[in-house]
DNA sequence: GGTAGCCTACCTACCAGTAGGTAGAGAGCG
DNA sequence: CGCTCTCTACCTACTGGTAGGTAGGCTACC
């Protein structure tokens, strides 16, 4: 029982880091259960197979995210740029405290695996729909810029998660950690100073 | 000779598409031997091992990448923004070409495999450096808004980038081929119209 | 209270399958 | 002939997954 639930627990967390960081074909069972302190069979005794305990990992990284999307849009509504500058960095300081969520977003968009065309497909496409309804409905009052809705939802979606699931590549342009606070900072400005530009009318 | 030369390249072709289609660690050299038509030691015969070949694949085709930047950029000169729109433009074009490039580029970016952080890597920073200058100079002379050069450079990338690589995902949000020319077209023109609204003064 | 039965969590040992890579022989050709 | 290319046959390492067993805790019944 409670040694259960804490290894089950240790289990996800680890299999998060490690899919995270190779993606699923990259990431081993013995790899985990080792970083775990188990052997394998016993991992399997949690988890019936990879696949399953993908799947979990998946599923929990992005419940995480969709309550923080929930909470983002309760709070209090403003309308035009000012509401979307707080989703913005709303979903900017998520995305920096769960850097291993970005990555394993990033894996899972790229591979197109059996998980994100079944299953995450359908759980994103409903926010991405309020997005765009709300992006169309500003633009109708004139309150944002006109722009293909879509199009700029996928326009932020790909300048906020590139820079931080390419942080091998972007350290060896840059010289600097990418993921260090200060440029942290600077990255959650710029493209907040960017979309703003673009955005507002 | 003329067959070996030809194997090779069709080595090399057929590679690059499985590469970019399920990254390093998701595709086995079984798999490219039984799409040129051989098995896979008279694959090895040509290159000493899958890492060896995924290194000839990666330089063959950010070759392509760097002669297009090169004629890019050695076309008539212009300023201010109209110049960032031609390179911007004919990236975009060369990534919709290329976009088993585009794919590759982003598995590696995403693993950060050894190729990457030694000889990508040194071999992308002249251009990023360039870029940062050319925008630095523009926007010193007030012919761009002003902006930290080297983050309007990554949210370009990621702008352009993240929309072609993540074909899988972006189809079940979109509902439509992202990679359909009617869609191709549309991207293109929402990312230089928003680029185009944030860099103008 | 003891003890029999069951359950959970873990183990070692093993399975079949497949990965990348090697050895060596045969074919075709200059 | 020698050289290039390809093959079959093989190797080792390791994959995900299974079989079977053990230690220890909880529950129930005498």
């Amino acid at each position: 029982m409670e040694s259960s639930q804490g290894t089950k627990a240790l289990i996800l967390d680890v299999a998060l880091d490690r899919f995270a960081e190779h993606g699923y074909s990259g990431t081993t069972l013995n790899e985990i259960a080792d970083k775990v302190g188990i052997r394998r069979p016993s991992l399997l005794h949690h988890f019936p197979s990879k696949e399953a305990l993908y799947r979990a990992v998946l599923l929990d990284a992005f419940a995480d995210w969709f309550a923080l999307v929930d909470e983002a849009v309760a709070g209090p509504q403003k309308r035009g740029w000012p509401q979307v500058e707080r989703v913005l960095r709303a979903a900017f300081l998520f995305f920096e405290e769960h850097p291993e969520f970005v990555r394993l977003a990033r894996w899972e968009a790229l591979e197109g695996g059996p998980m994100l065309s079944a299953e995450l497909g359908t759980m994103l496409q409903p926010l991405f729909e309020r997005g765009t309804e709300f992006l169309e409905r500003e633009m109708d009052a004139g309150r944002l810029r006109r722009y293909d809705a879509r199009q700029l939802l996928l326009t932020g979606y790909g300048a906020v998660l590139s820079y931080l699931s390419d942080a091998p590549l972007i350290t060896s342009l840059l010289g600097a950690d990418p993921l260090g606070p200060a440029m942290l900072a600077k990255r959650r400005d710029h493209v907040v100073d960017v979309l703003r530009n673009a955005l507002e009318p």
